[in-house]
DNA sequence: TTGCTTATTGGTCGCACACTCAATAACGTT
DNA sequence: AACGTTATTGAGTGTGCGACCAATAAGCAA
């Protein structure tokens, strides 16, 4: 018990320790929320003094958006790899689709719906949005241009198809803090409505065996 | 100078000052956001001390859910009116539906966010949430019902129809903070386009010369 | 081994917040 | 005109935050 009062000095490389703390505030940001993400909160977490912290990110506010950058960045990769282009986009569709449902994914919505409140007045964080947002956006854009390349998907404007799948997704992903069950399921199926409608599917073509 | 240093002490009836209070805190939610209704700005704002305002509100919380309470039914009331049902069910959705885009409404989606993102940590606020969510859903399912029953409209669930209007409203204000400008007509108009598809009306049927 | 660079500490400062409570004065009642 | 109720004040407490900085020690280089 003593032992934990008294720390030994660890001392590390500059890069390795920037990506401990980028690590540990994006995961306390996922967890519990981009406020949390203190100079002391992250610094305990570390077992360090909140001033090391202070030395690597002079202003708390770049900690912040760096660490919803990294965990938003992070959970795109799980939602929708890049991946080899050897999935059909119908089924990395499907996957992304299903993956936008349950617990973990509510985690995410939260996340989105404090960055984009915190942006109201963070300028740095509000970077970071836009700059996630683009890069969400065209994740899926560039899997919906392929789908239509192989023939698979079918829209006048996959630029336009995107945003309005997105707008679903975040028009689901908004109640992420209070209801998201007993929802009908025309409703907690409308991001597979929209994306099937507007990209000439059949209907529960994107429902499919695919996880 | 000195005249507002020294200010004298106004006695009103704790209906009235608690009206006041209620009514600020409302106005600043929508101006600048749920974190700034604290004692010491609604004190402030109302020219009295912030003790003042904890004789009110014992607990800080409860001021800030009954701003956003106050807030957001006013502006549900503005956007949307009981108003007399002699006006057409199209004409009424057609202008709810003109009220969402604009920097007015962006306010209110930025209230949304704010709140939504807020009542992860406070509960008080999270009831309110629920509570005006309902409020909502509730104004604008009766406005369809009624539609249906005038049969203006057509659709085999109002309630999931409702919902499914009310996500895409969601989804469109999420952005409120950062871009808002610049959407492709496609986009801008889901909320419009998902309505007339859903209950049964032609293309353009709700952009009309209602305001 | 000696020395230098700098990662890391420990402590401090100022600010904003909610909350508490005894003292005070405005106002209706008598 | 005196009284009593209570709305309102003033002052103080404790907490958590970011920012700042001199002192310290870890580890690399000479």
């Amino acid at each position: 018990m003593s032992s934990s009062v008294q720390r030994p000095r660890v001392r590390k490389s500059p890069a390795a320790r920037r990506a401990e703390i980028v690590d540990t505030a994006a995961a306390v940001a996922l967890a519990e929320g981009l406020e949390c993400v203190t100079l002391r909160r992250i610094g305990d977490d570390l077992g360090v003094r909140p001033g090391l912290i202070s030395h690597y990110f002079p202003s708390a506010e770049e900690l912040v958006a760096e660490a919803f950058g990294t965990a938003a960045s992070g959970e795109l990769d799980a939602l929708l790899p890049e991946g080899p282009p050897g999935i059909s986009p119908v089924r990395r569709l499907a996957g992304f689709l299903g993956r936008t449902t349950g617990e973990e994914y509510d985690a995410i919505s939260r996340l989105w719906i404090n960055a984009r409140h915190l942006s109201r007045y963070r300028p740095a964080l509000r970077d970071r949005v836009a700059e996630q947002e683009a890069a969400w956006r065209g994740r899926l854009e560039s899997l919906i241009r392929e789908g239509v390349e192989r023939g698979e998907f079918r829209t006048p404007d996959p630029s336009v198809t995107t945003v309005q799948i997105l707008v679903v997704l975040d028009g689901l992903g908004a109640h992420a803090n209070t209801d998201t069950s007993g929802r009908p399921a025309a409703v907690a199926r409308m991001a597979h409505i929209t994306a099937e409608r507007e990209l000439g599917l059949a209907e529960g073509a994107l429902s499919g065996p695919s996880a």
